[in-house]
DNA sequence: GACGGACTAGAACGAACGCTCTATCCAGAA
DNA sequence: TTCTGGATAGAGCGTTCGTTCTAGTCCGTC
């Protein structure tokens, strides 16, 4: 066995709760996709379904970060950069059938109320991405006011047009979102 | 009784569906809310749960058109206008104590691979949207192309701000995005 | 070879799910 | 008054949910 129980039912975790939200990915489930059984997963995560999705939130916030981070990196002009992101998003989500967007964001809105650890993590993440954009503009010559402002943007919107994409079953919203991206970044060279 | 039980239904729905999304509502939690009792809800409803969230999506997405099209009409210019729909939206949010997001995204995400006739409502809404922004840049004198590529990305902004606000509970996300926007709408003059 | 802890395995529980069903109510037509 | 059909009411169906629990397997250590 290559991989352990463990990283199985994390990873299976991420994948379903990114694609079906935190309500609608039973703990029986994840076990079945995970080759694992009931035992393993509550033996893993004594704290059960919250603890399970809290692991898998924070492995699509760090799988999430690596694909955010090599593309902003691609690219030498900070506008091209937040373009290539969309770019390579719309690629992504097309090649998976339209299902695997955003791993956080379905789960967040779902479980907005409850001020679990869930929603902690879930915040990070976004909170994180926003850094490493932020970083970057830092980078490109940016005040700190102004690469900050920025970054919040280009994650909110890249956020919003992978929904939309998702619903619509289309590129051109990521596409679009890139383009205007750019503009708007251009904006402060 | 002054409002019409099958109306009463279909508020309860969609104030329901909104906060808590598709698969954490149930259909006793509806009726309950809406003063109505299980039978009333399938007589009203014969096509189940499916169907009141359709209706209930159809009646978000009517309220939500409203609230943007008054925002989009406040201002001459259509850079501030664009940036009175982010304020407006985030006062909303902040009134509802960060509950109260859009009302289609949730469900959306929910029933992705479902191809249910509640993608198509909620596909139908964005569509809508879309369409009440991209009118307002034209009446503004922008170009048919860049109205309608702006338009997507305005929606999927406020869409990912929305979002963002209501996971780190600030009005910042949404805030910053309006005033980005608008930067991005004064390019176009 | 015996022991012990990590891990696997799945039956079983109470609660909640969407939905069906029968019974009842009541305003207006006959 | 009697009849009729839309609307109301909720018990109960089968299923699935998250969780608990006991039993069994595996394997390094003494």
């Amino acid at each position: 066995m290559q991989t352990s129980t463990r990283d199985r039912i994390v990873l299976a975790a991420a994948r379903l709760v990114q694609r079906q939200g935190y309500v609608g990915t039973g703990i029986k489930q994840i076990a079945k996709e995970a080759d694992a059984t009931l035992g393993s997963v509550y033996h893993f995560f004594p704290g059960g379904k919250e603890a399970v999705a809290v692991a898998a939130i924070r492995h699509g916030d760090a799988e999430f970060a690596a694909i955010l981070r090599e593309a902003l990196d691609s690219e030498e002009d900070p506008a091209a950069a937040v373009d290539a992101c969309a770019r390579l998003l719309a690629t992504a989500l097309k090649a998976s059938g339209w299902r695997d967007g955003c791993p956080v964001t379905a789960t967040a809105l779902e479980t907005l109320g409850t001020d679990s650890e869930i929603q902690q993590a879930c915040a990070d993440a976004l909170r994180g991405w926003q850094d490493l954009v932020a970083g970057r503009l830092l980078r490109a010559g940016l005040s700190r006011t102004d690469a900050r402002e920025l970054a919040g943007t280009v994650i909110s919107t890249l956020e919003g047009a992978e929904v939309t994409a998702q619903v619509t079953q289309s590129e051109a919203p990521l596409l679009q979102a890139g383009r205007q991206l750019a503009r708007l970044v251009a904006t402060y060279h």
